[in-house]
DNA sequence: GCTCAATAGTTGATGATGTCAAATATAGAG
DNA sequence: CTCTATATTTGACATCATCAACTATTGAGC
């Protein structure tokens, strides 16, 4: 124990943290442009098109109750985003796929999400490679 | 106007958005357990002890609308966290300040969220100082 | 001074998010 | 076959978040 984590390591983190709740407020007005919810945009970033997940997997991904799944993908399969589709192994597990226009509606928001913001462009491209290279690591 | 981006940019921020998404999934537990909801330390997080500041740049920080901001604070100030105070200079607006309850309730939220997790203390000092220069720049 | 548009905050209505406890249905161990 | 565990749903309930409407105050311009 005696963690004593070094300095820059909780510079480092202090700004990732900082960062992800600054960007957490980027997410609500693309959200709303796309009329979907920011818990919503969540699910659809969790279906890869062509993947279909146990709602149980969503729940997980989401860190939330999976009582909570069930609104969420109500909504969404009501909007014609998403299909529930019985698993062939486990007759208890309900599988969740995005439907065409959900793929589509995804694919937009994964590409909003995706431009980067100026500061980044004003990085040198070998700060770029580097950042690349430490924030792979750090996400395994 | 023919913006492409170059790619390392885009890798890294791709990298930074799912860091993003993942992190923000790690703040409802430690919400939870210090027994607030995430927009409520959103808040906390925001309010620095002795700064008072209006609910208008609260809901600003938040990028939220003025209206849900006044149940937040509600919500904080019937928990003794946080105070409504009148402002000096115009009389229209309600200043937040941090009760001393308030400002030990955000130390220990701070700290818990402080805490790097391991996979930046496997990356070596000089990366750590790079990320921390990096991300700096990132974030102004 | 007076008028008028703009701003800060609140309220009420409404829908979405999230938790919990209880229920159903199925799986899997023994 | 029995018993326990798991996946999902339902209903009750609190919170979050938006909008429109309202009050109070400010500040600009006449």
């Amino acid at each position: 124990m005696a963690k004593r984590p070094n300095p820059h390591a909780c510079d480092a983190w202090q700004l990732l943290v900082k960062f992800s709740f600054t960007q957490n407020t980027q997410v609500s007005p693309l959200a709303a442009e796309l009329e979907l919810s920011p818990a919503q945009c969540h699910v659809l970033r969790l279906l890869e098109p062509d993947k279909p997940i146990p709602m149980r997997h969503l729940a997980d991904g989401l860190c939330c109750d999976a009582s909570n799944v069930t609104g969420l993908v109500d909504r969404l399969e009501s909007k014609g985003l998403v299909r529930r589709a019985a698993s062939e192994e486990d007759r208890r597990v309900r599988v969740i796929e995005l439907t065409p226009k959900g793929a589509r509606l995804r694919a937009a928001f994964m590409e909003r999400m995706a431009a980067p913001p100026e500061g980044l462009e004003r990085l040198s491209v070998r700060e770029q490679q580097t950042l690349v290279r430490i924030l792979a690591r750090l996400l395994e």
